[in-house]
DNA sequence: CCGCCCGGCGTTACAGTATAGCAGCACGCA
DNA sequence: TGCGTGCTGCTATACTGTAACGCCGGGCGG
């Protein structure tokens, strides 16, 4: 068994130039999608726009809200088409704990994902931490269990929650 | 830090004597909460029952449907505040992946657990592998992320269901 | 004993999450 | 041209969960 590297994971600063989160992530499904002749539709793409609209988790409805244009409401199965496509492509993820979406970072490897949610300012974080995956796996196989799928989702503060701000 | 020992899952096998496990479980709850002082009603002892009726997780739904008796039908609220006290007091354990809920063979103690969830059979097995929780809670602390819940769900097959029954 | 409080339960009503199933439309292709 | 396929839109409905109010019974101080 090769022993991969942790990943770190990355929590953002208030002040970081959101709006290239949202292009790099854009141009990384462009060309995954082109790559996997998948189409990113308008919709799709919109969709996933609005997903990384920030780094916290998105709910279906607050998507359905923003789709709206003013004129005609979009409907639930519209989303949740859009949302099923791109978590076939792993672009987005679902968070089973909170009924929400988030982007994911780095589509289209199948990595692991574990994150990490801070109950105080809503930010999720994707960790790919291999050595997380690993005790997983051993103890699941010492089960006689065969693992398909791996959830995990931590709550708690994220640095800049946990720690006290100066001032306070 | 202590290296506590993992412990093992319990499948059961389909011609186990359930009744005892129900009964344990029951006698374990009441037992508890005469230590703790709470108060084990009838309607949340029953729900504690359904609960441990299989050792699958169970929909809140079905729990209403069970808890009608015939006469008036029993009502959402009574039920998810009947599994509220149940869970506050770790007698069961929701199942996030699931919207389900099911019951603790250890309720009482502090301890980490890991659902193991069978995609065929529908049986899931809690672990209480203290070694998933070590490497959790490093990663976490690596990233300055201060953790206080830790969800963890592992969907596949489990060890009946994965191996070929003689006979196919 | 009386009155009060409080926890548990019941009810109504509603909010939030998700899917089934069918229709129309655009596009590529035989 | 005609057809199939994939995307979108719609209606309707199922499923999951909560807010808010009121009743009732039991404990407890007066």
């Amino acid at each position: 068994m090769d022993t991969l590297p942790d990943d770190r994971p990355a929590f953002h600063d208030g002040g970081h130039e959101h709006q290239s989160c949202v292009e790099d992530a854009l141009a990384r499904a462009e060309d995954l999608c082109r790559r996997r002749g998948a189409r990113l539709t308008p919709l799709r793409r919109r969709v996933l726009e609005l997903v990384w609209g920030s780094h916290r988790a998105v709910k279906a409805y607050d998507l359905l809200a923003a789709l709206d244009d003013g004129a005609g409401a979009a409907k639930p199965p519209t989303v949740y088409r859009a949302l099923e496509f791109l978590k076939e492509h792993g672009l987005v993820h679902r968070i089973d704990s909170l009924n929400a979406f988030v982007g994911c970072p780095q589509p289209g490897e199948g990595h692991s994902a574990q994150f990490l949610i801070c109950g105080e300012c809503g930010e999720v974080s994707e960790m790919n931490a291999a050595s997380i995956d690993r005790a997983v796996a051993e103890r699941a196989a010492a089960s006689g269990f065969a693992l398909s799928r791996i959830i995990i989702e931590l709550h708690g503060r994220c640095p800049r929650c946990a720690t006290p701000s100066r001032g306070i």
